[in-house]
DNA sequence: TTGAAAGCGCTAACAA
DNA sequence: TTGTTAGCGCTTTCAA
């Protein structure tokens, strides 16, 4: 434990409650309560004497109580797949910018892949009775709608888009990114296609629209590699080994899952000597940091997860003031940046 | 809102309570609570009533309600300077992984490099009555201190190491880290050294520290760059052609301060068709999970994340349930794990 | 401008 | 094995 001096026994501004503030101020408990949210209702001498004996006693609200009495916890729950995908931290970053600044805490958990932890994991956190939700993705369990729908907050879910979202939705269309990509890539004057994939259910997605659409529109549908490992830069490299086993034509471009595949696809190719883009071409997805800094520099498709953040954190503080919000459907769409890679 | 099908009233299962479930089982609120938390307590009959009851209701209990009676909340706060840190956010991963495992969720929150933000964050954590406190780095405000302190709490402070811990820590030397650097490049014959470092605190001891010592061994200080930014791909490019217009020599060894800038020196080299490690050698910090596959694969300091949030979230667990645990510090230790590129 | 009273939904004794 | 009684520390009326 944290430990006081010693001989003196924890304070444990645990223990130190409005009533106890009140008493060193000489008004009740519900003065303290008023100073705290609504000081306009106090008068001057009042107040300076309750946020002096605050001030001494280093009182802590409890949040707890609060919460519980007014049911209102100013808590947001948030469930993303991984907080060590640089993606979803990143929009989750910008959305707790928000949600910070208007007073709201984050909860977060990582829920992985797994539909079943999902719903284990809302539940532990509806039963913090948050004053919204945001999940990623828009499939998830009926279990968990129903529990959604249950509790009666709104809910946002990010990074993908649906026509039926438990309340409003904020992303883009991983189907449309897919086949942007193979009409850039044929427009180009690309005539052989491949992907890298990994094991993700929207990656598979854009994945298989790219290769429907490159398919119809050369003829004969691109190769694809998948990878049930996260997306590194070892597993980039590795890819580019095995497409060229498999006798991969010169001058194929290939759509991978994310920047990391595709940066390792860069640094194999350098490494066997290969030129990129003619040798092998490259599209990557996410625009990462880095993106524009390998060499060559990557073609990739960007999400403005900043903005894709705000939205959906603006979407929350909506409905916490609208009386009845229509269901909102908010596509932040994405665009393709061409530069060196393909 | 999340809303339920037209017409209904929503059933905000917030406001299905235990009495609710125990009329419909036929007993009171309190047995309801103990076929929660103690179903041995319960005959199988009754709980099976009970449980019933809950299925159909899509009851959720109130975590609220019950931490402010048991006043223990099962939550723990955690702040990092940043959650798209893949150093931190790795590292938080494991630690929450662990416990989520034993029944707590964890709150997060980013609070960059400002103690004064610290401070802010640390008071809006302890509203909530976490049951302990995880904090990155050693070193904070005095206000903050006396906040923990009063909370009378488990506070774990991870990824630095100090005599003087609040309650415990669990982390490395960056001081050592960096001299260990040093003392490898002066035995691998490097005898010019220079270093590009992030602006961060501990990022800086690592390099004064590195300096130091092989400034002593060589007779001249290592030159310095230090980069505002965060470190990317892009600055440690930047920082190559910096260095080098600065006139470096050949074949000397950089030690960075993260393997992002290492990996950007690396990419920077090739692209100016200089030999590394011959025509200049690079040192990064992380081992992040490129390091091993860049071109040259990367020297670079590691340390084991995955064991450090173990090792933090047990000291946590151990003095939840020891009467007086002792100051725990906790040095996890670091490799220098030497690659190619020096 | 302040206070009194009630209650948020639970847990923790203590009884029966 | 189950129930009764008291709170936990706040917010929300309503009254003064």
């Amino acid at each position: 434990m944290a430990r006081p001096p010693a001989g003196s026994r924890p304070p444990r501004n645990g223990g130190v409650t409005m009533a106890d503030i009140g008493r060193l101020a000489g008004v009740t408990q519900v003065t303290v309560s008023r100073a705290l949210s609504t000081p306009s209702k106090v008068s001057p001498q009042t107040l300076e004497r309750i946020r002096d004996a605050i001030r001494r006693t280093g009182y802590v609200p409890n949040a707890l109580a609060g919460a519980l009495a007014s049911s209102r916890s100013r808590l947001i729950a948030a469930l993303v797949p991984s907080v060590t995908n640089i993606v979803y931290s990143s929009l989750l970053h910008a959305f707790s910018d928000i949600m910070w600044s208007h007073g709201y805490q984050i909860m977060l958990s990582e829920v992985g892949a797994d539909p079943e932890r999902e719903e284990q994991a809302i539940a532990a956190h509806l039963s913090r009775r948050p004053d919204a939700v945001l999940l990623t993705g828009v499939h998830h369990s009926p279990g968990a709608r129903l529990m959604l729908v249950n509790a009666g907050i709104p809910v946002v879910e990010v990074w993908d888009l649906t026509e039926t979202p438990i309340d409003c939705c904020v992303g883009f269309s991983h189907e449309n990114a897919g086949r942007a990509a193979a009409d850039f890539a044929w427009q180009a004057g690309y005539r052989s296609a491949a992907t890298v994939t990994a094991a993700e259910e929207r990656a598979r997605r854009r994945r298989d629209a790219f290769a429907d659409r490159f398919g119809s529109l050369s003829g004969s549908r691109p190769a694809g590699l998948d990878f049930g490992r996260a997306a590194t830069l070892g597993s980039g490299r590795a890819a580019l080994a095995r497409l060229l086993e498999q006798g991969m034509a010169p001058g194929t471009v290939v759509f991978c899952s994310s920047d990391q595949f595709a940066q390792g696809i860069l640094v194999e190719a350098a490494a066997r000597g290969l030129a990129v883009p003619r040798d092998v071409a490259v599209i990557g997805f996410g625009d990462q940091d880095f993106a524009a800094s390998t060499e060559p520099s990557l073609t990739t498709i960007r999400i403005d997860r900043q903005h894709l953040g705000r939205v959906a954190a603006e979407a929350l503080l909506d409905r916490f003031a609208a009386e009845a919000p229509g269901p909102g459907v908010h596509d932040v769409g994405f665009t393709l940046t061409r530069r060196n890679s393909a």
